[in-house]
DNA sequence: TTGTACGCGTTATCAC
DNA sequence: GTGATAACGCGTACAA
C-alpha cells in the first residue's frame, strides 16, 4: 500500500488493551465509549500515527462514498465549469467524484461505466449524449443526467424553453423587425433543442416576422467562422434595411459574430442585434460585451448532486422505496442584457 | 453494495467446481489455465452475470491505480485544458484520477490530501499553490507538481524563460522601438516568473529599450480592464510615436487589452504590437487572433503523469530506489505568431 | 496446472 | 460499555 507497515485498529487495540470493536466504534459512534477511554484512543492514535483506510472500510460496509462522472469534455467552459460546481458539492453532500473524460465515444463511454461500477460507485452523473437513456436506467445504480436525452432516467436541465423566449422577448423589446435564430440542427429529445421551441412560440405568439436558419457549423473556429460569414451575408442581402435581432446558440458563435461584424465594420452595426446563450465568460469578454441568455450551472450542479444522493440514501434504508418514475427538474435561465442589444 | 447479493469468486468457484484461486487467476494469469478451463470459466461469468470488484482487490493487493489530482479551479481555461489532457492519459496508463478543486484554501487542500490517502492512491499530482513543497515532500507517496514551486519535490514545467525570450525576439524581428513586458509582481521562485526573466535576459542581451510593468490586475473582468486602461494611457503619454511591442502575461489579459484598443480606435493602432502567453481559445477567438506563446499542456500533463507513475512503479518493486534529488522536467514552449504582430 | 489456507483492515452481529 | 468472531471479496504463498 503505502511504505512500511500501516498502523491498524489491531495495532491500537494491544496499545491500549481495548479490542478492535471498540477501537471501530471510536470512529463509528463515539458517544458509546467512555470520555475517559475516548481520550485514550484519541491518544493511541496520536502516538502511533494512524491513517485511517477507507478501502477496508468500503469491503465492510459498502459504501464507497463514490460518485461517478462521464462528461464529454473540459474544453467547452460550460463543461468545465459544471464539474467544477460539481466536484465543490464534496463540502455539502461528502461524496467523492471519479471522473472520465468521454470524447463522446459511446463504446469507450461504457467501458469507463464498468470500471467505475467495478468501483463501487454509488451513483451516476452523466452528461454525455452517447449513451442512450434506456440503456443507463437498466444500471444497478443511481443515475442523473444533465441536459441531454432523458427520457428513462433522472434529470437536470435548464428551462430551455424559456430561455428562447427570453432572447425573443429581448429583441423583441428593442423593436427588430426581423428576427433570426441560429442553431445546428438537433435532435428535438434534447433538452437544448427547447431554446429553439421557445423562441418559435414567442414569436407566434406575438406575430414576429421571424426565421429559423438551422446549419451545422462545426466544431472549429475555422469552420464557425466561415458558416457565419456566410450566413451574415445572406442576412444582409435578404433584410437590407430592416432591424435584425439574431439569437445564435451560444456564446462563442456570439463571439465569432461579433468580431466579424467588428472586423468588417470596427462596430456593430446598428441594424443588428445580437443576443448568445450560457452566460459564459467569452459574452463578457467580447470586445463589447454580449447579451445573453445565462445557464445557472452551480443550480445545475448542485440539484444534480442532490437529487442522485437522494437516491442514493433511499437505498440504504431497509425498505427502499424506488422512484416509479424518473423525476425531471428544471432550473431557470436568466437574462442578461449587454451592449450587443442597446438600440 | 449494490441491490441484491453480488456474484463473487466463491460462487463462480462452486458453479465451475474449480477453487477460488483458480477462478483469480484466470483474471490475473489466465495463461497458467488450460484454454479448455479459461472457457468454462469465461461461459460462468456470463451465465451467472459476474460483476468484478475492483474495492476488494485493493484490500486484498494493495493497488488502488488511483492518483489524486488537487487543482485550483477548473475556471481557468489553463487548468480545465490541463485536468482534461491528465484525464485522457487513463487510456495509457490505466490509472484512474480522485479529483479535488481546492480553491486555494490551504487548509481546506490539507484535509483533501488526508482523504486523498486515507482511499489510498499511489501517487497526487499538484497544481494549487497553497502548500508549499517542503511539507508535500513528507507525504508517503510520490508527487509531481504542475507549474509551481517545486524545490522539494518532482515537477513538470513549461519553459517559461525560453517564452519570455521567444515573445521578445518576435517583438524585436518587427522592429520594435520600445519592448514591454505587462506581469502581475510574483515570487521569483514559481516557474511563470521565468517569463520575466527570459523577456529581460532577451532584451539585455540585444540592448533594447524596455521596461518592465509589474502591477497586480485583480481577477475579475473589470479589474482588469480598469489596471489596462491605465496602463494604456500611460503607454501611450511616455512613448508617442514610438513602436511599442507589448507582452503580457496571459492570453485573457492581451485579450482585455486588445478590446480596450479596439473600442478606442475600431483596430489596433499601427504603433502596437501584442503578445499573450498560454496559447487558450481566446488567443485564436479575439477579435483579430492575438500572437502568443503556448504552453504544451498535452504534454505537461502527459510527461506529469508519466514521471508520477516511474516513480509509482518503482515502490512496487522489491528493492525500491527511491529518488535522491528531486526530477524537475522542461517542456518547450512554441511562438504561435498571428495578426498582433503583423506590422 | 490446480487447490488450501490465510491475509488485507474494517464493520456487523451477537454475546456478555 | 465492551469483546469475540465472522463477514466483505479477492490475492498469494505454499503445497500438491
Amino acid at each position: 500500500m503505502t511504505q512500511k507497515k500501516n498502523v491498524t485498529f489491531d495495532d491500537i487495540a494491544k496499545y491500549t488493551n481495548f479490542s478492535k470493536t471498540t477501537i471501530s466504534r471510536y470512529f463509528n459512534n463515539p458517544d458509546s465509549l467512555t470520555l475517559q477511554n475516548q481520550e485514550i484512543i484519541a491518544q493511541a492514535l496520536i502516538e502511533l500515527d494512524y491513517k485511517e483506510n477507507k478501502v477496508a472500510r468500503i469491503l465492510a460496509n459498502g459504501k464507497t462514498e463514490f460518485i461517478g462522472i462521464i462528461i464529454p469534455n473540459l474544453i467547452l467552459h460550460y463543461y468545465s465549469e459544471m464539474l467544477n460546481q460539481i466536484l465543490s458539492t464534496y463540502e455539502t453532500f461528502g461524496y467523492k467524484f471519479l471522473v472520465f473524460a468521454g470524447n463522446e465515444q459511446e463504446e469507450t463511454e461504457r467501458q469507463y461505466i464498468q470500471e467505475l461500477l467495478a468501483y463501487k460507485i454509488e451513483g451516476l452523473i452523466i452528461l454525455s449524449h452517447t449513451i442512450p437513456s434506456e440503456e443507463l436506467a437498466k444500471l444497478p445504480i443511481p443515475i442523473v443526467t444533465i441536459e441531454r436525452e432523458d427520457r428513462q432516467v433522472c434529470s437536470v436541465n435548464s428551462d430551455n424553453c424559456t430561455g428562447g423566449r427570453q432572447a425573443a422577448s429581448l429583441l423583441h423589446k428593442h423593436n427588430c423587425e426581423m428576427l433570426l435564430h441560429i442553431n445546428s440542427p438537433s435532435n428535438p429529445d434534447i433538452p437544448a433543442y427547447g431554446r429553439v421551441q421557445g423562441f418559435l412560440d414567442y414569436c407566434a405568439e406575438h406575430q414576429l416576422k421571424h426565421r429559423l436558419i438551422l446549419r451545422e457549423t462545426g466544431n472549429s473556429h475555422e469552420s464557425m467562422q466561415m458558416h457565419l460569414t456566410n450566413i451574415l451575408d445572406e442576412l444582409a442581402q435578404l433584410y437590407t434595411g430592416l432591424k435584425k435581432g439574431i439569437f445564435i446558440s451560444n456564446d462563442t458563435q456570439a463571439n465569432v459574430l461579433l468580431n466579424l461584424l467588428y472586423r468588417k465594420y470596427g462596430r456593430l452595426p446598428e441594424d443588428i442585434l445580437l443576443v448568445g446563450f450560457d452566460n459564459s465568460p467569452v459574452s463578457r469578454e467580447a470586445v463589447i460585451p454580449i447579451s445573453t441568455v445565462g445557464q445557472q450551472i452551480d443550480k445545475l450542479a448542485y440539484e444534480a448532486v442532490s437529487l442522485l444522493v437522494e437516491q442514493m440514501n433511499e437505498r440504504k434504508k431497509r425498505r427502499p422505496v424506488p422512484l416509479t418514475e424518473p423525476v425531471h427538474k428544471i432550473i431557470p435561465t436568466v437574462l442578461y442584457e449587454r451592449e450587443t442589444t442597446r438600440s
